[in-house]
DNA sequence: GTATCATATACCGTATACGATCCGAAGCTT
DNA sequence: AAGCTTCGGATCGTATACGGTATATGATAC
């Protein structure tokens, strides 16, 4: 796929990113720089060249001379991220839909694809298919900020689906809102598209807000 | 002001920031790091920190092996980050005037005196006190992420006005409308502000696009 | 005269090593 | 016994040093 040649430091921030979504570095401990770049075989510079782009994303913060620690969960970031999403993938899906070339269209139906066949199988890791999938909508927008910004509260938004909505294990509605928007999106059906995407954001939002009332 | 204690790099990203601002170091051909880190007293690597977080921030891109580049300046982005503050920036600022301290305000009103003075003086460097100004104003809206996604629009807006707008010199609409803005936000009148804020980005993104088919 | 290849140089990217700072435990004082 | 002080270990942050890669220059073949 991507013939690119990548840096370590770039690596690493998807090794580390997911580590931190996996759930696997707890919250609030600092992150032994030491002990991590040794178990991944890279030495310190790298690794902290990752953490300080992964401050930038919002998932770790760092204090001085204490190091790095991973950024703790809370409902008003929940709600603030999917307010965020609400307000601008919308728009940027649907125009990413009239960019879209073949290529995009072959990869965001190979997408959903995976997604579905994961979420058969086992509900564990489904987040990361999740956010590829929407990814992959507003990615061919061609308006690179946007998509960046994105990205980064994609991740943010990953980290509470793992924690409280993945447990509950398949889920047949977003499935089903998946396959509607795919098709909408096939289709370049801009309107349809923002209205769909504003509403799955939206119902996913209040998902979350039952499930963090009932901790 | 600010009693905690930074490390190096994250001193170094606002001084490559201030940098990449003012155009000293030229786009489109790869920054010296020992060059650079030299000048400003370092070593490379507290410097290569700094420009991974400027590249998450968007204004350097790296090649790998091949170093950090400036991001040029394109007709299409500045469009694009125009909108996204249209999108976030005038909501942003209502809910901060809602939830400003009396220190918020005083910070808030200072501001805006200094911008006067400096644009009075002479008009360069005015961008980095209008962002200043703009960042007061969202800043106590209680949404961090919010606040960081802006403060990176209000970066990556500002390398326009510097290039296209600032050499007009003093811009007596601006800075009516800055203090008609400082006036409702004093008040808390959240409807006002939006739209103020609303007209006020349209109306530079509009001498923008003015000045830049001149070219 | 042009194109291609080889060599050299400069630079980036990473590993190793050292100094500075912070947290925790032991000892002393009141 | 409680609180403050001091000391030690551990960890972070930075400087120096080295290997790998890309670009530029010059020579040679066609």
């Amino acid at each position: 796929m991507s013939l690119i040649i990548r840096n370590l430091s770039d690596q690493l921030v998807d090794l580390v990113r997911d580590r931190i979504l996996s759930g696997v570095v707890s919250s609030e401990h600092a992150i032994r720089q030491d002990a991590l770049a040794a178990e991944l075989g890279v030495s310190k510079i790298p690794l902290r060249e990752a953490l300080a782009r992964l401050e930038e994303e919002g998932l770790v913060r760092s204090q001085a001379n204490r190091g790095f620690f991973v950024r703790s969960l809370s409902a008003a970031e929940a709600q603030e991220v999917y307010e965020l999403r609400i307000k601008l993938e919308p728009d940027a899906t649907a125009l990413a839909a009239l960019h879209a070339t073949a290529d995009d269209h072959a990869h965001a139906i190979e997408t959903l694809d995976t997604l579905d066949h994961v979420t058969d199988e086992h509900g564990d890791g489904v987040g990361a298919f999740n956010r590829a999938f929407h990814r992959a909508l507003f990615r061919p927008c061609g308006q690179p900020i946007t998509v960046s910004i994105l990205e980064r509260l994609q991740v943010l938004s990953e980290r509470y689906v793992r924690v409280h909505l993945e447990p509950l294990g398949r889920d047949e509605r977003a499935n089903e809102e998946h396959h509607q928007l795919l098709e909408a999106w096939l289709a370049r059906d801009a309107d349809k598209i923002s209205v769909l995407v504003d509403a799955h954001i939206r119902k996913t939002l209040d998902d979350l807000r039952q499930q963090l009332v009932d901790d």
